[in-house]
DNA sequence: CCACGTTACTTTACGATGTAAGGAGTTGCA
DNA sequence: TGCAACTCCTTACATCGTAAAGTAACGTGG
């Protein structure tokens, strides 16, 4: 996990917001550039989309345009900012803006879900922390649709906040445990099913008294509450996938009954 | 982030699930141990606590133990293994069972609460991944917590899995903020309110135009959206320690909408 | 009682990683 | 024309997990 805020604030803050492609007609002495921040940002991109985070090395990306990793140093602080510049890059692919018409609780859902596929397409950006967050334009974007959808409640500023934070985290943890699912089948080289069955019969075999020592656990177990039924998804994919939905529709009740649970002249 | 699975189940399973002390009166050739298991999990532990995920490392945990890191292989076959029986053995610490009479609102508000407090003070745990769960005998001790109080809703076995992985999914989220925010500070020598300030100043100063560009966000602000009251504990922990709060509220009051909504006959 | 095989632990080594330091070569302008 | 600025490269260092091979301690079968 790396974290953001090192280094110059200055700098790191005009290569976030700085308008691309903007090149002003160039008269510095000295070879001209064969990179550019966007070029290395593409590259980095594309790099930890195929490869995830771990692929993601300054050496890698570097090959990939044909230079050393130190030639990266030019145009780019340390790998910290470049995570930074990437994560607010990747977060344009959410600008698309939302229709308000549907009401809130068709908004959230539609946005819900955007962001979820968005996190599964790119699951390294989960890796860069939320703590002290990038602040770039995109990420404010994506923060300003929500925002947008939310106003629509009626529900007083402080709140609206504290639910748009509560839905982020949510939405974040589901989506890190299918990818997580993901990288762990082609770490190891073990389906979800392969690994299960595995590790259950292990299980029987160590500890033979479980459903005595677990009831409720094995109560559930015995109702079906882990058996699922599409067999052509990996089981733990799945199951996330289910969470996410089940816990949306949670959130999204609990929201209304906030809503009716607000003076209507405070709304 | 390090994948359970690998390596020999049968072995690994038997690590976690082995009655600690049952030494054995040892009668095997060779020099007497001078670790044992345990010992290594105490120091890997007490470690991991003090310098985080990033302090532990094979060396470290030897020094600790006056060895060199290449002893730790005899007892246990590599870090990811290492890191398995770490995580079930630190959730020891929730076994407390939770008394089931306040009804499931106060016993799921008891155990959030439990389970948050929990992650802060082992945060190391939170960067244990959840896909492909370790299986070991106090995981299960404490998913039987969960399940025992989640019984009493009278939902549908499917419905109580679900529930009980959205909370999971949402207390770990908002405890790896807080987390995250406590490393940020100490590894960048900044306070949230330092970096905070500055980075804001940077913003006016780059993105002047903000207030037209992000209308809601703005808005949000100016309607003391993120204006926080309590002064002594740091910006962006107080920020996560809300989110926890209402989130929850909001989770628990979806869970009740839940539950009216399911016929009698299903309960 | 003693050699033998098993076991605990050490030393050394390898290929990764991010990036500091210093040097080589290219360019614009005084 | 020479100098300063600039891009990019090579080399080097500490740190990581762990493979390989060696050393010393020990219980046991002969």
């Amino acid at each position: 996990m790396v974290f953001a805020g090192q280094g110059d604030q200055r700098r790191s803050m005009t290569l976030l917001w700085r308008t691309p492609g903007s090149a002003a007609t160039r008269t510095a002495p000295g070879p001209r550039p064969g990179l550019s921040v966007d070029v290395i940002l593409d590259a980095a991109i594309a790099l930890a989309d195929e490869h995830g985070m771990a692929g993601l090395s300054m050496r890698a990306v570097g090959e990939r345009l044909g230079r050393t990793a130190m030639a990266l140093y030019t145009y780019v602080p340390n790998k910290a900012e470049l995570l930074d510049l990437m994560y607010d890059r990747i977060h344009a692919e959410l600008a698309t803006a939302h229709p308000t018409e549907g009401g809130w609780r068709a908004g959230l859902t539609a946005w819900a879900e955007d962001v979820w596929g968005f996190y599964l397409r790119h699951p390294w950006v989960l890796q860069v922390s939320q703590a002290r967050p990038v602040l770039g334009p995109h990420e404010y974007a994506m923060l300003e649709t929500v925002a947008g959808i939310m106003h629509g409640t009626g529900l007083p500023a402080t709140a609206r906040r504290r639910i748009i934070s509560a839905l982020f985290q949510f939405v974040r943890g589901t989506a890190q445990t299918v990818s997580e699912a993901r990288q762990a089948a082609s770490a190891t080289g073990l389906s979800d099913e392969e690994w299960w069955y595995a590790r259950s019969a292990m299980l029987t075999e160590v500890a033979p008294d479980f459903a005595a020592r677990f009831p409720m656990v094995a109560g559930m177990e015995s109702e079906g509450a882990f058996q699922l039924d599409d067999e052509t998804v990996p089981y733990l994919e799945q199951e996330a996938r289910e969470t996410f939905r089940a816990g949306l529709t949670v959130l999204l009740d609990g929201i209304e009954a906030a809503i009716r649970a607000t003076p209507t002249d405070r709304r």
